[in-house]
DNA sequence: CTCCCTTGTCTAGCGGTGCTAGCATCGAAT
DNA sequence: ATTCGATGCTAGCACCGCTAGACAAGGGAG
């Protein structure tokens, strides 16, 4: 038994190469550089390798996207956490999410931008997704508003910082204002 | 001179022909589809012809954007103006905005999803970007409030709108509740 | 201890991609 | 009529995601 043991255990480390190495060479060359020879190459082994524990590069996309979905709530619960009082706290949120899309975002196109064939929005979506949405709904619901369903209050604050971490990553915004437009958002949006 | 005249014609001629073509085929089959042969196939041209209008792909979808920059911005002109006061033209704008992403999938990833090699937000920004962005400006300065530079309010807005559009056309909104969320963004972005 | 058979990995290759070098052809100008 | 430049073609490069099939290593049965 524990022969089999071992050999389970070996195959879910390079499992976690696989994934941290895909993450790896997209955070530093994008993930257009991620192809199936040169994560071959970087874990040193051949190409099929890859296939014996993904069904194919959207996969893994897909399970470097559930690692970043889990961190990403980690971030924002640490910072809503970390702040006192409502406005605070949506404020520290929205900082939080912007400021993991900046430093990951080749993890942040894994969860948002890529098809890594996960389910959104479903009963079968994966829980580290469910917990990140989560993570936002604990802190952005009190602020909704009297009346205001808590969860597409919750989705359309999303989608702003969404745009937001998008179009400037993109270059599609000026860099400079980042600051001033996540206060415009939390000033409009939220209700004290 | 009245041959080069003809020749300089036709050649324009294939050249929105390709643009066309390229755009047809994204829309009915997402830009994945695209492929130098597949376009060349439906132009009835070798692939070749296409590098001697465009730089590469790139440039082609960057084309198509321009193109897609200027119907929207007379989309959203027209249908801020068929509408009465500030809070009305807003709404009205925004659901021009959707729903021309909606009905325009692949145009809008050309424009803000996918590079075109355009420069975006910079004074050699091409001139129908800038005009879209205008016709945005011109409805959302009149709601950015009192003191709130006209252009990050519109930035944000946008930004906005533009994670509403990414997230619903990704599976990553639920579709229903589109109209509840427009209102909200409206309501509470906008100062009557 | 030897044989077999499973398990795991590799090499080689398929059909596709964006893009380009170099040849052939055609038409305008001499 | 002949030259010559423009123009579009065929063929091919290096790369992509993915897979079939050969091959070696290792444990279990006789």
């Amino acid at each position: 038994m524990s022969v089999q043991e071992r050999k389970q255990r070996e195959r879910a480390d390079r499992e976690r190469l696989i994934v941290a190495t895909a993450r790896e060479l997209a955070e530093q060359q994008g993930w257009d550089a991620v192809t199936t020879r040169r994560l071959a190459e970087r874990i040193e082994y051949s190409q099929p390798v890859l296939y014996s524990h993904f069904r194919g590069k959207r996969e893994i996309i897909g399970a470097v996207a559930l690692q970043g979905a889990t961190e990403m709530a980690v971030a924002m619960r640490a910072a809503t956490a970390a702040a006192d009082g409502p406005r605070a706290r949506v404020a520290a949120l929205a900082r939080a999410y912007l400021d993991f899309a900046e430093r990951n975002p080749a993890v942040y196109d894994a969860l948002f931008q890529l098809d890594g064939g996960l389910a959104y929005a479903q009963e079968d979506t994966p829980e580290p997704l469910k917990d990140a949405f989560a993570a936002l709904l604990e802190c952005l619901g009190e602020v909704a508003g009297d009346g205001v369903d808590q969860a597409l209050f919750t989705e359309t604050f999303w989608a702003a910082l969404h745009g937001l971490a998008t179009l400037t990553r993109a270059g599609r915004l000026p860099r400079e204002d980042a600051e001033w437009r996540v206060e415009l958002l939390v000033d409009r949006l939220a209700i004290v």
